[in-house]
DNA sequence: TTGTAGGCGTTATCAA
DNA sequence: TTGATAACGCCTACAA
């Protein structure tokens, strides 16, 4: 029971020799296989069943066909959809993704990208913003210079920190935007919730927004919290131990919608006594009551854009490609309840 | 500048040979290398950075460390959990997870399957209901057939109707649950959203629930339409022009947010003029107002059921694992509008 | 156009 | 315990 078929038996099969069996099965570069041998070697091939085995003829060739993905959590609507668009364009090259998640852990992270490193992934694509931890960002920084020293190639969806190319997102422009939309709403009073202290994406947005805000004359509040939904609902809780606010801010619409749950849960409505907005624009938003305001991000065609940049032309410096939100203004935030 | 370091260079550094190397690196079976000779093994394995090539070690080993996974698609909730499942056992099992998403083709599932044997997976997982289509179904009997006859295991998440082992969720149970809480909440008149006419998950959970409200003594309309939320939106928009329904069912929780956005935007108010409940349970649903009555299943658990299926000791014969939801009635679904 | 043979990086068998 | 050496399945000069 041949349970293991190889090219030798097909080529047996067949009647010629292990080479044109191979030239026949892949019309590798210009097809120099005569026509009937070239169909002989296909017909004993699905005869036998024949599966070409991919990690010799990585072996062989010295590369694979895989794509290393790396991202935070898969369950989190931000991520999969930069999934979607990174296995669709891998898709369309004939690649296979394999997909890693490390549930935010740093050190996890550097584990995987050794491990796409061994599985001699083409290249690997990292997702997620990083954190304010030198360590952390040596070590990430190294492994994919290694990786890429082997002939391969990076990227990273982030902050453009770790000597590769990046993919990153324009935060500071539009939370800018948003603070100053949302002022023109006539908010005067706004409560951020911020985040990690220490994440940059994070501390982008809450900066950037905070900064504008106040700039315009209002006042801002902030409240520091992990980057998840139980984060934001966490958050918001506590300020409304101390008091009610006009408005809140969540870096991104996961926590949006916790603290949309925490509002709701206190007996406040939303946008009626307090206005919320949040960030990202995930999928499935379009199900929450009210319509959240928050910047759109082309999550999508980020993942394409990523990887795109993994297989273009290797360039001898780190490129960066910026990608920017807009500002949605939706019925979360019609501006504050005029003196009651 | 030696970019691609082997055991080799790793043995000669070390001055022991190629076999040694090779033992003192992954204490194979009982590690019969000296102490102090695999130190030195480890120290110059470090010093040059030497990063083990998984397909080398795959070719030599005759086996990958690698689990494929198919989902219908990355970004729909249902499959994200089960994904993560199945992440979350492999690595505990030291595996890597090669996901693919077939944006529910049945015959780019098929060439999945194929893609994945070629990279010699130890196992795959197919997640996602069937249709009822004896082609697509022989086609994959077939593929998962030859792909367990090289020796690997397959497991699939769904009918249990491929001969392979499965992990099959109990549909007509909660849904004729389901069904009878809701007539017991007062409501007489359901519309069904069926979902696909040959989708089999759909098939069951629509009939079940159809046959006992009817057995109930109350009246069921059928409504088909794709299997997503889209689906769910079209298929009540097309209802409304007819009449206004008493209660919807939705097969699943996408349908079940689409209708809901449909029913919003004809004017209804759900659940005050109409009751709907969905089925699953997906993540995100907390956030949706009102909150969704639907069938809970244990997403996450279900993908972790079918990885510890694909490892457990291979039996004769195709082993099915059975798991069931639990109906969680929720403030959709409050029972009908008393008359007005 | 086809065949021969060497090599890809590791593991595993068998002596030493 | 360690060291040669033959696989593993395929690709690819190079030769015929």
């Amino acid at each position: 029971m041949p349970s293991r078929v190889t090219l030798n038996d097909v080529a047996r099969e067949a009647g010629v020799s292990l080479a044109t069996a191979s030239r026949a099965i892949n019309g590798n570069k210009n097809r120099k296989v005569r026509e009937d041998i070239r169909e002989r070697v296909l017909a004993a091939a699905t005869r036998l069943h024949y599966t070409p085995d991919a990690t010799a003829q990585a072996m062989a060739r010295g590369a694979t066909t895989t794509l290393g993905l790396v991202v935070h959590s898969i369950t989190d609507p931000y991520f999969s959809a930069i999934a979607s668009g990174v296995m669709v364009a891998a898709e369309r090259r004939g690649l296979v993704v394999t997909l890693a998640s490390t549930q935010s852990n740093a050190n996890r992270e550097v584990e995987l990208v050794e491990l796409l490193h061994s599985q001699r992934a083409r290249s690997v694509i990292v997702v997620g913003g990083r954190r304010d931890d030198d360590v952390a960002l040596a070590a990430m920084t190294d492994v994919l210079g290694r990786f890429r020293r082997a002939g391969n190639s990076t990227v990273l969806v982030g902050q453009p920190l770790l000597g590769t190319d990046t993919v990153t997102i324009d935060n500071t422009g539009p939370a800018t935007q948003l603070a100053r939309d949302l002022h023109g709403r006539g908010y005067q009073d706004v409560v951020v919730l911020a985040g990690p202290a220490d994440h940059l994406t994070a501390r982008e947005r809450a900066g950037a927004f905070a900064d504008a805000f106040r700039e315009l004359g209002g006042t801002v509040d902030v409240a520091h919290s992990r980057f998840t939904r139980d984060g934001g609902h966490h958050a918001v809780r506590t300020v409304l131990r101390r008091y009610r606010p006009e408005l809140v801010f969540a870096v991104n619409d996961v926590m949006a919608l916790g603290a949309l749950a925490g509002l709701t849960e206190a007996g406040l409505s939303v946008p009626h006594d307090v206005g919320l907005a949040g960030f990202d624009d995930i999928d499935g938003l379009q199900d929450v009551t009210p319509h959240l305001t928050t910047v759109h991000l082309p999550l999508h065609d980020i993942g394409i854009a990523a990887t795109d940049l993994a297989f273009a032309a290797p360039a001898p410096d780190p490129r960066v490609v910026r990608v920017s939100g807009t500002v949605a203004l939706r019925a979360s935030t019609p501006g504050p309840r005029r003196a009651v």
